[in-house]
RNA sequence: GCGGUCAUCGCAUAGCCUGGCCAUUGCGCCGGAUUGCUAAUCCGGUGGGUCUACCCACGAGGGUUCGAAUCCCUCUGAUCGCGCCA
């Protein structure tokens, strides 16, 4: 959420931001207005309470000095002074929830050096990384292999729980537990504290983090209990520090999160999502960075180096895309994907997303660090640093073999006994 | 689940019983002054708002009242005891 001040002072700001999203300007001039008629209103209601409380203190001098008369007198004057004040308090907060209502759904402001562009096809290339596979045989596409190598069970998932929940098993389940030890240890050694969040979240936590269409599309609601089941990590370690006013001394703080993630997927199909690429459920090491205002862009430029190293770590080819105008959320200010190369599909696909929110979280939070002339908000960050689904779908399909078997990433092999190559699975 | 106690926006606290002027004090932090050697002492600041005045804020929301941190109700969270489970 932008503070109300940007919509009073720089305007134009959020106007040149709309244009280069291509988005219309209304709801900006909406929010100005409402906030116009909220400050009048709030004035009148302040008169009121002024005269009341100016009329109390006369009372309570009447009663020491024991004037009837004069007490009397003016608690009959302000007898129905109440219920005007609370009419007024009452359009002014509804006239103040308008406002804000409709300023949640305005998105952050864009970093200058985000590339204009209507959708995903203009995102920009920022580097590539590793070298392509070669094959002297047809890569198969990873829902082959790993119905192949009986690694996942689709089918019986569906029966349990429903289509785009799988069960893993065998040598690729033991591969994504070495997944998620790999990448906690590679970010502990960076600093980063390990911190295990609830997986769910009420709704007005929820509401600090995420685009609020996310609650249609993307969350699980848990019934009756009004708590939403985490799409990632991100949520609960951003919202962790709702409320809260943080000593500067504490900031940077770095966390590696891993939870489950859910994920409903409304309105996603289509035969490249078939396997375990797009899933309901599945497990993420997430980093978290909660940053001085002023560190926040080199704090961004230190994730997608920490992305970069742990995924050259594995051995993969992948490039590194810049999002563009048109293509980035609501929430962050600038981001960068991680997309790599999966040769059965013949295709580069999303597997990292790395993002600078700025204030915009903290904003809607309520989080904010002192400083000498008051509190100020900090930044929040986050990025992905395996997603262990699409890491395997990653990982099979570039170091697949021809008689179907996978080779084992080297750095993975310790964390497996040794074990250089993913062997079927015997049921 | 049941019952008791509690909740003061950096942390910790006073005020509540018995409603009325200014929400107290300590620590921490920030700024300044002064003396000077790993620091001490003194002064000021330190919740929010259309920020000298004025209004709001004592977990959240309601109620009683001319007036609520203070009295009443509901909710949330913490904590102790009992129950239940491991």
């Amino acid at each position: 959420m932008l503070p109300i001040s940007l919509f009073r002072e720089k305007p134009e700001v959020i106007l040149a931001d709309h244009d280069k999203r291509g988005i219309s300007r209304d709801s900006v001039y909406e929010v100005i207005r409402l906030d116009g008629e909220w400050k009048a209103a709030l004035h009148e209601m302040e008169q009121s309470r002024r005269q009341r409380n100016i009329a109390a203190k006369g009372i309570a001098a009447a009663k020491k000095s024991d004037d009837k008369e004069e007490s009397n007198r003016i608690m009959a004057e302000v007898k129905n002074l109440g219920s005007q004040i609370s009419e007024l308090d009452e359009k002014a907060k509804s006239l103040a929830n308008q406002r804000d209502t409709l300023r949640m759904r305005i998105p952050n402001i864009l970093h200058d050096s985000v590339p204009e562009g209507v959708d995903e096809s203009e995102n920009t290339q920022h580097s590539m990384h590793g070298e392509k596979p070669v094959f002297e045989f047809e890569p198969k596409v990873h829902n082959e292999l790993i119905e192949q190598n009986k690694w996942v069970e689709l089918e019986r998932a569906a029966k349990i729980a429903g289509s785009r929940f799988f069960f893993l098993k065998g040598d690729l389940a033991r591969m994504e537990l070495a997944l998620q030890t790999f990448a906690i240890d590679f970010l502990g050694e960076r600093g980063f504290t390990l911190v295990q969040p609830p997986v769910m979240m009420n709704r007005e936590a929820y509401e600090g983090v995420t685009d609020l269409n996310d609650f249609e599309t993307v969350m699980y609601g848990v019934e009756p209990d009004k708590l939403y089941m985490i799409a990632t990590s991100e949520h609960p370690l951003t919202a962790m520090f709702m409320d809260e006013v943080i000593e500067p001394s504490l900031l940077p703080i770095k966390m590696v999160g891993v939870s489950p993630c859910f994920r409903r997927e409304v309105g996603a199909h289509g035969l490249s999502d078939r396997g375990i690429w797009r899933v309901h459920q599945f497990t993420k090491i997430e980093q978290i960075i909660i940053s001085h205002p002023d560190d926040s862009w080199s704090h961004h430029e230190d994730l997608l180096t920490n992305c970069t190293d742990l995924w050259d770590a594995l051995g993969l080819h992948y490039e590194v895309v810049n999002i563009c105008t048109g293509d980035m959320g609501t929430v962050a200010a600038r981001k960068y994907d991680l997309e790599a190369w999966l040769p059965g599909a013949k295709a580069y696909k999303e597997i990292v997303s790395c993002s600078n929110c700025t204030d915009y979280q903290a904003n809607r939070l309520r989080m904010r660090y002192r400083t000498p002339d008051g509190n100020a908000a900090v930044h929040t960050l986050n990025s992905t640093a395996v997603a262990t689904s699409r890491a395997l779908v990653a990982i099979i399909e570039q170091n697949q073999m021809e008689d179907g078997r996978v080779r084992i990433p080297e750095a993975l092999q310790p964390l497996m006994g040794g074990k250089k190559v993913l062997d079927p699975c015997n049921f």
